[in-house]
DNA sequence: GGGGGCTATGGGGGG
DNA sequence: CATAGCCCCC
């Protein structure tokens, strides 16, 4: 038997051997589930199955990059040749190779957020709407709902349901947009992210040609990761691809439904509780020890998750001893808590040696991450941020990819109109308007009727100058690798020169972002490690781009270098540190206000709690401010309701958080209380004991007759104790409010014997 | 008709 | 705090 396969537990070696018929895999966090993946990749080469029969879905490039890595680690370059993907990357590439079945071009260009934002923009004005009732962000979703339920625009129309939600939220034109936009991108032979998936199952489901047959065939083991983020629409495409007349459903998904955190994009966790019926004789494997994390955290992380109703039972365990209890830390502001932070970590490295790359911060929104910075840049401590602006969406570089995507599909009308007139070559605004209007009449796009559309002679010449500029551009694209036409582009668009001239600090800033975007290039011109083994070492401007369209921040490598690491709890997922810090944990920030309508968002927000406590190997610590700078006014929120989801036990010496009590005692005045948005249901808490100076016993030394401090209520006499050996509960009388009797589990509680 | 500067508005998570 | 839309000047 092979080596590997004494690195596994039981569940795990079950679950990598049975390779044959549908595999559900309940994975917890830190159970060994990537393992378990890759191994049973390599298990399947070992075996005899062909790499590229292999098809390995994730939800992120850093995740397939890293099981590719560890697959040729186990069986050598072969494995580089299986197909391992985002679900995004490999439809895109499996598109590519069949855009022309289903009437776009192999040249398709991906419109990220931004262009289908702006697409819509156009189309909302176009139709006389308020752009303040038809807000994009609002349609996007719809739109973006909508086709991850595979209810296309006709469907959309004739289905009474979601017509009247439209009706009822004011706007009845929505399926007018749909529709518009659908038309609009396919016009412009662009697929936004949705597509990529939507086009593919209509690909496998028209089956023109037989095209489902073939990838049914050439996919004869299927594996997906973090399964319980899919959409209905990604399921559909799986059980396409895997379920049909005579099919051995060789699929394996692996999943943790209590980490499910995408439901805003159409993730549902009935896909996992639908596997049973769609995949007769399903079997399924529980991954439940973590190997991750020490016990305190664990055991607090399963306190928080056991409060969600609806969840596949398990249990998580750890053997790694309890470790280090959670810290918590308040602050009276959000700068003030970016230092406490910075302090933190100055401390912990200190006295734990640890270094940055073992450390990360983690925030529920990216807009957090400026405070931790400014104190983390102020006492030296080298860090990297991800998400947020990614590189590619900012203007200099989003300028000149437009230029890119021009030359490989000029019908692309979000390039076009990013760089028609940018530099400035006398193409204003009326021009474009008439343009525009004449394209949207002709039913083409604007690329196509340049030439037709009556303009001033000035603005003809204007015209024609770009026009032949971008022929140009093709022309050197097609004759020459991504770097050469590059650069001809970046010196004949004028970009270079015009961003040279810009001499302030933003435009130095610009500038550097221009030539990295060139050296990246280079890079993907001149090293064949970052090709994709499974395309071939296409160097061409066409190929660059498709590489770069699915590029988020998160994929581009740090250079080895030791720094603390900043980001989002969704991009933490799948990721693990030894010390982490979960900041910013408010109510109406952690969970967000826009998730706190409805029982399900808070639950979601808890799942994204659990993920974020789950990513720490030894030390956890957690943090509020009590006013944060948001929006550009203050605004005072109360600690987080998952603070309080954390039994005391599991917490660094009396912080019990319900209270809201500090460990330290907030240094400076207590900033005046604005009244407005500041809504709490109780006053702030009185101690009758000086949180300084209390020092909890242990419970176990709480007997009857006692004469105990409590923070809250003061002194009180211990009149019973009743309850099992390990939750006694004691009934106290406290002198301090009037003799009344409080029931208090002294598990929880944080008494301090006379 | 084009270009530049100003005000108003909106602001989650990610492929 | 960033971007879009608006107004005014050339």
């Amino acid at each position: 038997m092979a080596t590997y396969l004494d690195e596994l537990n039981d569940v795990q070696k079950k679950a990598v051997t049975t390779t044959e018929g549908p595999v559900l895999v309940i994975a917890g966090p830190g159970s060994g589930k990537t393992r378990v993946l890759t191994y049973r990749i390599a298990h399947l080469i070992e075996t005899g199955v062909a790499p590229w029969e292999i098809l390995t879905l994730t939800f992120t490039n850093k995740a397939a990059r890293e099981m590719k890595e560890r697959i040729t680690h186990v069986v050598g370059d072969k494995g580089n040749r299986v197909w391992a993907g985002t679900f995004h990357s490999i439809f895109a590439r499996i598109l590519r190779v069949e855009a022309d079945k289903i009437g776009y071009p192999s040249s398709f260009t991906i419109y990220d957020t931004s262009d289908s934002k702006s697409v819509l923009t156009s189309i909302v004005k176009e139709l006389n709407l308020d752009p303040k009732v038809y807000a994009v962000n609002g349609l996007l979703k719809r739109i973006s709902s909508a086709k991850s339920n595979i209810i296309p625009p006709k469907a959309y129309a004739a289905d009474a349901n979601l017509m009247s939600q439209d009706r009822m939220s004011k706007r009845p034109y929505l399926h007018k947009i749909y529709e518009k936009y659908t038309a609009r991108c396919r016009r412009a032979g662009a697929m936004d992210f949705d597509d990529l998936l939507f086009q593919l199952y209509v690909l496998l489901r028209t089956n023109p040609d037989n095209v489902r047959e073939k990838y049914q065939r050439r996919f004869k083991y299927i594996l997906v990761d973090e399964f319980q983020d899919t959409n209905f629409l990604q399921y559909a495409i799986l059980k396409k691809l895997a379920v049909y007349e005579g099919s051995p459903m060789n699929i394996c998904v692996v999943g943790d439904d209590a980490q499910s955190i995408y439901a805003f994009r159409g993730a549902t966790i009935d896909n996992i509780l639908e596997l049973e019926n769609d995949l007769k004789g399903l079997q399924v494997f529980k991954l439940e020890q973590n190997y991750r994390s020490t016990e305190h955290i664990v055991q607090a992380a399963n306190e928080v998750i056991q409060r969600n109703k609806r969840q596949i039972q398990k249990k998580i365990w750890s053997d790694k001893g309890a470790g280090h209890k959670i810290k918590v830390i308040k602050a009276v502001s959000d700068s003030e808590e970016g230092k406490r932070i910075a302090d933190s970590i100055l401390e912990q490295k200190s006295r734990h040696h640890l270094s940055n790359s073992e450390i990360a911060i983690l925030y529920r929104t990216n807009a957090q991450s400026r405070v931790f910075e400014e104190y983390l840049r102020r006492y030296n401590l080298l860090y990297r941020v991800y998400g947020g602006l990614s590189f590619y969406q900012r203007k200099e570089v989003k300028d000149f990819i437009a230029y890119l995507r021009l030359t490989i599909n000029p019908h692309d009308e979000e390039a076009l109109k990013r760089v028609i007139n940018y530099p400035k070559r006398g193409i204003g605004k009326a021009t474009i308007d008439k343009i525009s209007a004449h394209a949207g009449a002709a039913g083409k796009t604007m690329w196509a009727v340049l030439t037709e559309v009556p303009l001033s002679a000035r603005a003809s010449k204007s015209i024609a100058i770009f026009r032949k500029l971008i022929l140009s551009f093709k022309e050197q694209a097609a004759m020459s690798n991504a770097f050469d036409a590059a650069h001809f582009i970046a010196r004949h668009s004028t970009m270079i020169k015009t961003l040279d001239e810009d001499k302030t600090v933003e435009g130095l800033g610009r500038k550097e972002n221009f030539n990295a975007v060139l050296d990246g290039i280079k890079e993907f011109v001149e090293n064949d490690e970052l090709l994709d083994e499974a395309t071939l070492p296409d160097k061409s401007l066409a190929s660059y781009i498709q590489s770069i369209a699915l590029h988020t921040d998160l994929d581009n490598e740090s250079e080895n270098t030791d720094v603390i690491t900043l980001m989002s709890v969704h991009a933490a997922k799948g990721l693990e540190f030894k010390s982490i810090y979960v900041v910013g944990l408010e109510e109406k920030l952690f969970p967000s206000s826009m998730s706190m309508e409805t029982t399900e968002q808070i639950d979601e927000e808890r799942r994204l709690f659990y993920v974020a406590i789950t990513r720490a190997k030894e030390y956890l610590t957690l943090s509020f401010a009590n006013s944060r700078y948001r929006f550009g006014k203050m605004a005072y929120n109360e600690p987080s309701r998952f603070l309080d989801e954390i039994s005391p036990l599991h917490l660094e010496q009396g912080v019990p958080v319900k209270g809201k009590i500090v460990k330290e005692v907030n240094t400076g005045p207590q900033r005046a209380r604005v009244v407005g948005n500041f809504k709490r249901k109780s006053a702030a808490p009185t101690f009758r004991v000086d949180p300084a100076n209390f020092k909890p016993s242990p419970s176990s030394s709480i007997q009857v007759g006692m004469n105990v401090l409590h923070l809250k209520f003061g002194e009180g006499k211990v009149l019973s104790i009743d309850g099992g050996e390990s939750d006694r509960i004691a009934t106290i009388a406290f002198k301090d409010i009037g003799n009344e009797q409080k029931r208090i589990v002294l598990r929880f509680a944080k008494l301090q014997v006379l």
